[in-house]
RNA sequence: GGAGGGGUGGCUGAGUGGUCGAAAGCGACGGUUUUGAAAACCGUUGUAGGGGAAACCCUACCGGGGGUUCGAAUCCCUCCCCCUCCGCCA
């Protein structure tokens, strides 16, 4: 959320924010509805002042055995025209609330404008595509071959887009799990956490999925729940409604969960495969940082996800997005793309981004700084990393011509000191 | 799920219809004193919105929402959360 202050002040920054995100917000709206809204505000405070003061007044003489009716009365009118009053604004500020929810954030001053296809540049890239005698199979392939995941008992169980990881594939999963949550707990100083599933409405709103994202989500009706897109909602919710101090800055915190995303609307791309499914592990760091150093943060946030892909050995490339790529609530956004051979495509394993006061306004999430000042947190967050991709990358890249996959040697302590997954004997 | 008890400022906690944004204590901050520190003493110490050039003024907020009343932290309704006991359960 934009601090409606702001809009008022910078009404031409806000609509080109609209516009280089193709969002569809009325800002002019907006700025009708807030003039108003002040208008009502003034006259109901008038008519509040008056009743308080005259509520006092009766009180005394009750006390002194006046009679008092006259004013009982004409009290009672200003409080029917108060009510009048309330009523309306009460309306107007919904309304404006409503709105409000909609205004993306303003892209950051060194985002390129313009589509993805175009504008998104790319930072840096890490290793090098891998060399193959002939075209590697893709992750499908050599998962069911190696009996990693069961494609077609996972959509028995739950329907297509629901992974069903199995033996050494679930091993791996895990491992990479673990490896993940200890390299940034242990190495970059991530606290870490272990959050719920399942969130309120109030946190979805808080960190910027709703309105906007509602048919994208998992909504337990029963309960008004929604099931997690990303650890980013219930580990940024952590400190909603409260006031941190600025020795507690920054907060570094680093959570394993489980995502759901409904992913309506994407049917027919990459059906096949690890690519995009309904339900997948990811681990996320987030941070909580003072406003001033926000930028420097986020790239070290960057770097931390970076580590990770190093650390196995995977090649990629860092992406600035472009204005339209980036999400609802971002100021600035990197991607990380892995390489997938068997694929033959950039995948994205990971964001991270920079949200500045946008999470913190609608989360009301603040911190008291060294003289007592009171100011909106900036928030971050960045995966690091998802699950699903780096299983193919990994399925991808390290196969060998025997069929078996050669496990990166981080993650064979976490596999039980094994090297290499190969095909079950007599299969 | 049932029964009972609670939710008040950074914390503890008083307040059951009127001058209460809220006693008291603790903590924090500033000052006096001290070589320095502690103690003692004095003072300050919530958030947000609106108005104003400013000093400052007004309004709202005692878990959330609604109601009664000239007036609500206080009475009523409703929802949420916490505690105790019972039930159920991985």
């Amino acid at each position: 959320m934009l601090d409606l202050a702001f809009i008022r002040e910078n009404p031409e920054v806000v609509k080109a924010a609209v516009v280089n995100k193709r969002e569809k917000a009325d800002v002019d709206a907006i700025l009708a509805a807030d003039e108003r809204r002040r208008a009502l505000l003034k006259e109901v405070e008038a008519l509040r002042a008056e009743r308080n003061e005259v509520s006092k007044r009766i009180g005394i003489m009750k006390k002194k055995g006046e009679a008092a009716g006259d004013l009982v009365i004409s009290m009672r009118q200003v409080g029917e025209r108060v009510k009048e009053i309330e009523t309306d604004l009460s309306a107007i500020d919904a309304q404006l609330g409503e709105m409000l929810l909609w205004v993306p954030n303003i892209p950051a001053c060194d985002v390129p404008v313009g589509d993805e296809e175009h504008h998104n540049e790319v930072v840096r890239s890490w290793g090098e595509k891998g060399k193959f005698a002939e075209r590697p199979a893709p992750h499908w392939e050599v998962a069911e071959r190696l009996g990693l995941v069961d494609f077609a008992r996972g959509s028995k169980i739950s329907g297509a887009g629901f992974m069903l990881y199995m033996g050494l594939g679930a091993r791996l999963e895990r491992s990479l799990i673990n490896f993940m949550m200890d390299y940034h707990s242990e190495k970059h100083g991530y606290k870490e956490v272990l959050p719920p599933y399942l969130v309120t409405r109030d946190c979805m709103v808080g960190t910027g999925q709703l309105p906007k994202l509602e048919e994208d989500m998992y909504h337990v009706g029963s309960d008004d729940l929604f099931m997690i897109p990303t650890a980013e909602v219930p580990v940024t919710n952590i400190f909603r409604e409260e006031i941190l101090s600025a020795f507690d800055l920054p907060v570094k915190m680093t959570a394993y969960s489980g995502c759901f995303r409904r992913e309506a609307g994407s049917y027919g791309k990459d059906t096949r495969g690890l690519v995009r499914v309904h339900q997948f592990d990811k681990v996320e760091m987030v941070k909580i940082v003072a406003e001033e150093k926000s930028y420097e943060e986020l790239e070290s946030l960057l770097r931390d996800a970076e580590d990770i892909l190093q650390a196995l050995g995977l090649c990629y490339r860092v992406i600035k997005l472009s204005t339209e790529g980036l999400s609802f609530a971002a100021a600035k956004c990197y991607d990380l793309e892995v390489w997938a051979p068997g694929v033959e495509r950039w995948l994205e394993v990971s964001s991270c981004s920079n949200f500045e006061s946008f999470q913190a306004r609608r989360a009301n999430i603040r911190y008291r700084d060294a003289d007592g000042k009171v100011h909106f947190v900036h928030t971050l967050n960045g995966s690091g990393l998802a699950m699903p991709r780096i299983v193919v990358a990994i399925l991808e890249n390290f196969q060998n011509a025997d069929g078996s996959v050669t496990i990166p040697e981080v993650l064979r302590g976490y596999m039980g000191g094994i090297s290499k997954i190969e095909a079950p004997k007599g299969a």
